[in-house]
DNA sequence: ACCTAAACCTGGGCGC
DNA sequence: TGCGCCCAGGTTTAGG
């Protein structure tokens, strides 16, 4: 399930591939991922406009066009943007110099939007960004009353953590998932913040955590999911402690903690 | 405003 | 080998 870095990493290596380029046609398999327009229409819209530059925003792709408009694409759970097809592709991009740019998605869950103008996406700060300081995130979980795994999912409060890295990030601060977010001091606030970063840039430098389905355009895993403590860890020793790792649905999400180094 | 939970989807893994 | 069942979860929507 592609998270902020896995994102990252797509945009990175898209960005030089269809930068500059023209669409020269849009081919749609299926038109479930396309959203809020027909897929005549979206076509329409499309065809002879050419990228002016991409850009990352949580686990958003903002393709700016150099007309202004702009096309948003986000991958959902199993999401992919492609250099070369797979089985599952849904609408492919013919570029100007014999280009494809192929977006697959075998549950449908992705989005693919056409806006006139920038849209405004409506998501928090994000982390490994300047706008996200420990003060933000205090004022932030100050007076919620929700579990703090769920509100590290919450989009608006904090952009671009999913599952993975919610739970990753609160085993490294010591932090148990069930904890209400208003209770956490402030040192341990500070921690969560602390971890949450460096959870998010170690992914990134590895190029994503390659779970199930996620692989970048290259069709390449990443290898964080060899650096995961505890997701996925149901029943497997905790790397700290050895305490055996629990699984619990937390907001209708798999949760996976340790019950003696998560307090 | 806050909080919870269902709905959207289908490939893959499992049990039989 | 194959069938049926259940699980995975990001976001939106509905309802309390």
């Amino acid at each position: 399930m592609p998270e902020l870095p896995e994102v990252e990493t797509i945009k990175r290596e898209i960005e030089p591939f269809v930068v500059g380029r023209t669409i020269e046609g849009v081919e749609i398999k299926d038109h479930r991922n396309i959203k809020g327009i027909s897929p005549e229409q979206f076509k329409n819209k499309l065809i002879g406009q050419k990228f002016k530059s991409l850009t990352r925003q949580a686990k958003y792709m903002l393709f700016e066009l150099a007309s202004g408009n702009y096309l948003t694409i986000h991958l959902g759970m199993t999401g992919r943007l492609l250099f070369e097809p797979d089985n599952y592709v849904k609408v492919i991009f013919n570029l100007s110099g014999k280009k494809d740019l192929y977006f697959s998605d075998a549950r449908l869950f992705g989005k693919i939007r056409f806006f006139n103008e920038k849209p405004d996406l409506k998501l928090g700060p994000e982390p490994l960004q300047k706008e996200f300081t420990v003060e933000y995130f205090k004022n932030a979980l100050a007076k919620r009353n929700t579990a703090i795994k769920v509100l590290l999912l919450d989009q608006k409060l904090l952009a671009g953590v999913g599952n993975i890295y919610a739970n990753e990030a609160l085993f490294r601060a010591g932090i148990n998932p069930h904890r209400k977010a208003s209770s956490l001091s402030d040192i341990e606030t500070k921690r969560l913040h602390k971890s949450i970063e460096e959870v998010l840039a170690e992914a990134i430098k590895y190029r994503g955590t390659s779970d199930s389905w996620y692989v970048d355009a290259k069709g390449e895993k990443g290898e964080f999911q060899l650096h995961l403590r505890v997701y996925g860890k149901k029943n497997k020793p905790c790397p700290k402690c050895g305490t055996i790792i629990k699984r619990e649905a937390m907001g209708q999400r798999g949760t996976f903690f340790c019950e003696h180094c998560q307090k």
